[in-house]
DNA sequence: ACAGGCATGTAAATAGTTACATGATTCG
DNA sequence: CGAATCATGTAACTATTTACATGCCTGT
């Protein structure tokens, strides 16, 4: 059976422990957002297609009059889980819409093509300093023992620094054109 | 009216010269693949979108019996183009599903969640290379004046590369753990 | 009382992929 | 002749976002 690399990352976080849908949102909002989201939209209706495949179970967990349900993995679950994370990964797209300005930017006139480079290099700051943030919290509590979550976000902070650097070298290589001419 | 990011792949490419839809599509898959990909199912019905908004022109463009259309950017289109580029970027997302699963790697056994590192890592120089191979390619030919193509292919394969490395170094770590309690 | 967070869900729209169908032309 | 490439397109499916509807519970 086929499934979506969303329906993984609902499989995933189930697997650490019970979560409901509500739960697994706001996770997925703290933590793989940046190289993979996930709305209500998907998360709900993929609950209710795991479950029909036996692969996670529902458990009333009600509060009170406030109905709640959370899903725990299977051993089917784990199995699937487990064998998609032993296949290697294929990702060749990044989606990346500021590649995309740059890469028409000479439709521009010279300044603002620079600008661009300059506003996507802000952009990249500003994402890594909002994932610093999620880190400074993330560091305080919930990492018993499991290094990945950490290791991702902080490659997330990387990232983000590598290409705004990448940014500014390429600004610099247009506004100097001497440099330009030796490197190429 | 809102467009799409792939009507702006569309427009960007006619932008420079008239293509038919079949060049777009060779153009992209050479070109913006990487971070923008398109397919036929999109290209064909969006350029009737666009034709029929004013922003590209159809021109009989047949070759004997075999029917072609090439289309061409109208003065509309070319601002609305430019408008788009001047506008900053605000992609967070990434989705790499590669960070996906290392995110969730706690759940392997730790020899196979550096096995996942590997993974990518070898992946990651392999695309390096295929664009290098394109690189070598897009040196020779067609590069009057536009410094950008080239550029974001670069950026292309500089990032390849430098995930490579974080890649590595994640593996590294794993696999040395006095360098890892030191650095946390 | 009311704001804010908890909780579940759906409808509609948009986006994108895959697979197929059709037929011409070119090159070996 | 047959394969590859040129050329256009659609149907069906899958994926994803956005916006909305509903209602409970907690703290001020």
């Amino acid at each position: 059976m086929e499934l979506s690399a969303t329906a993984y990352v609902i499989l995933g976080m189930v697997a650490r422990e019970p979560q409901s849908g509500y739960e697994i949102k706001a996770l997925v909002d703290k933590t793989t957002r940046f190289f993979w989201a996930a709305s209500y939209g998907q998360i709900y209706p993929e609950l209710r297609r795991l479950a029909e495949a036996g692969l996670v179970r529902g458990i009333d967990a009600s509060r009170g009059e406030r109905k709640r349900t959370v899903y725990e993995i299977t051993a089917d679950g784990r199995a699937a889980l487990e064998k998609w994370l032993r296949e290697p990964p294929r990702t060749y797209e990044l989606r990346e819409e500021g590649l995309l300005k740059l890469f028409f930017a000479g439709a521009l006139p010279p300044e603002e093509a620079v600008a661009t480079l300059r506003a996507m290099r802000d952009h990249r700051l500003g994402v890594a300093e909002e994932l610093s943030a999620i880190e400074a919290k993330a560091l305080i509590k919930d990492l018993r023992g499991d290094p990945f979550p950490l290791m991702v976000l902080r490659g997330g902070i990387e990232f983000n620094e590598w290409f705004a650097d990448w940014c500014g070298r390429m600004e610099r290589q247009l506004l100097d054109p001497v440099r330009e001419r030796r490197s190429s």
